[in-house]
DNA sequence: TGTCGATTCCCGCTCAATGGTAATCCTCCT
DNA sequence: AGGAGGATTACCATTGAGCGGGAATCGACA
């Protein structure tokens, strides 16, 4: 499907260039660009001045490329995200002013929680979570309450994976997986004592939308040795709650009808 | 530049793709996308699979294309308006727990005013900002902040161009608009009574980065009856400038050393 | 002045992209 | 059941855009 040697699309290529740049490396030269992702050289420049054209690259003063506005703007303008963003961010806020820690909102994708929101510069607690930043599943208490409320087949196709063990809290084995996911189902929400950091620890509950599926996980970090961190799940529930609700949510009995008055 | 019998690059067309969704039309079906691109249907199909595979767009359960999420997360990772926009959020959710109507943060992009955040779900008031969304430079009191305080040669080939007169109001005439940008230089802050929308009206002020440019706009829209709208701006000038800090603005004072002690 | 890297220019090769036509699938309506 | 209309997939001959090696140019730094 493609024009090139290595068999890459110009659409794969396009994807490789735009996945060059992240938080670490936000602009580079063109040169440093085709180092990265392995382009020739020739190709690089003219692909870049391509997506130049179209600015979803932009070059800076200093002559270094980085991601154009135009790509933000595509992005953002017909996409679904936006508007679970919209609803949950003010009571992300509501959140944020009561639990002084970060708050953050992730979302299920390709196998890996990505976080869509975050509130909260806090720098006293070590919290690895970015916007657009991705971590794995079994490992945080977002991707645990997805996880929990995703449909069966979905669970056992993950479950079937072999899964990093990144402390020896973590749980990897199917079965004791299992179990812990039907804890969270049954008690509302997930607790992650340190996972991947130590030091912190997530407590997360699942955000549903109007056909009752999980949309998102509503989640905050606080210190590990904060004693008391089970006192912030009503906090995140009822906020959880008044997100559903504005995506739609009519409560969770499916089939009956509200009672009304 | 292109294969294509139209003279059109692939990334030509994928942008016109993706441009082909927006808050109305979020999602539809390839065919549709097709006419509404006016690309051949058989290329459609093949670049839109193109695109499903890499994840820059997906289908969802009944067929429909939308833009996916991946597109999103390639556009905010290398992004420098997430910066931006994370160092603006905490001061406009002061300025929306005061002023209760909504508040936006623009950007000056291909002569238009880009808005990368807004907060405020006020259904009281006429309000055609949207979260990337675009409006006219020289109608909008965040465009005229911005304009106010670009470079000198770009002010001069913007005003050189033929300007759309909303209405009676709207300025279009370069000297009488030159006039009213100094005046907003020497004030500090743009206020607008209804330009596009008869009913309300906007203030702006400008945010600073490092380099003492204008990096945006920060604005409030506030019905246009209200009498104490220029009682806003002292309060949307303190959190400009909390934002200006945050992006490393050091003050006005240029050539100056600040005073220690 | 010389070195090293980034960038642009040049150019022949070739296969991926193109887009028409036609077959198939799928709803919805009668 | 049948059939009309649209969406989607399959097929395929044509061709020029994309490709990438190589060399020239630009630019910074020592």
């Amino acid at each position: 499907m493609a024009n090139s040697a290595s068999g890459e699309s110009i659409i794969g290529r396009f994807v490789k260039i735009v996945s060059a740049f992240d938080d670490r490396h936000p602009a580079m030269s063109v040169a440093e660009l085709g180092r990265r992702t392995g382009l020739p050289v020739t190709t690089t420049y003219r692909l870049v001045n391509d997506l130049l054209l179209e600015r979803l690259l932009e070059r800076d003063p200093d002559g270094d490329i980085h991601v154009g506005t135009r790509m933000w703007e595509l992005a953002s303008r017909g996409s679904k995200m936006l508007g679970l963003r919209e609803a949950a961010l003010p009571f992300m806020e509501d959140i944020q002013a009561v639990v002084q820690h970060s708050t953050t909102l992730g979302i299920l994708d390709s196998d890996e929680v990505l976080y869509i929101e975050r509130l909260g510069s806090d720098k006293t607690i070590v919290d690895i979570t970015k916007i657009a930043g991705r971590l794995p599943v079994h490992a945080t208490s977002s991707g645990l309450v997805l996880l929990a409320h995703s449909p069966a087949a979905y669970q056992d196709a993950f479950l079937a994976r072999p899964l990093t063990k990144f402390t020896e809290t973590t749980l990897t084995e199917p079965a004791a997986l299992r179990r812990h996911l039907a804890e969270i189902r049954q008690r509302g929400f997930a607790a992650m004592p340190g996972v991947i950091v130590p030091e912190s620890s997530g407590i997360a509950v699942p955000v549903f939308g109007s056909d009752n599926t999980v949309r998102a996980a509503l989640s905050v970090v606080v210190p590990r040795n904060e004693e008391n961190a089970p006192a912030r799940v009503p906090v995140l529930m009822a906020a959880a709650r008044g997100i559903s609700r504005a995506l739609g949510w009519r409560g969770e009995l499916k089939g009956t009808l509200r009672q009304s008055h």
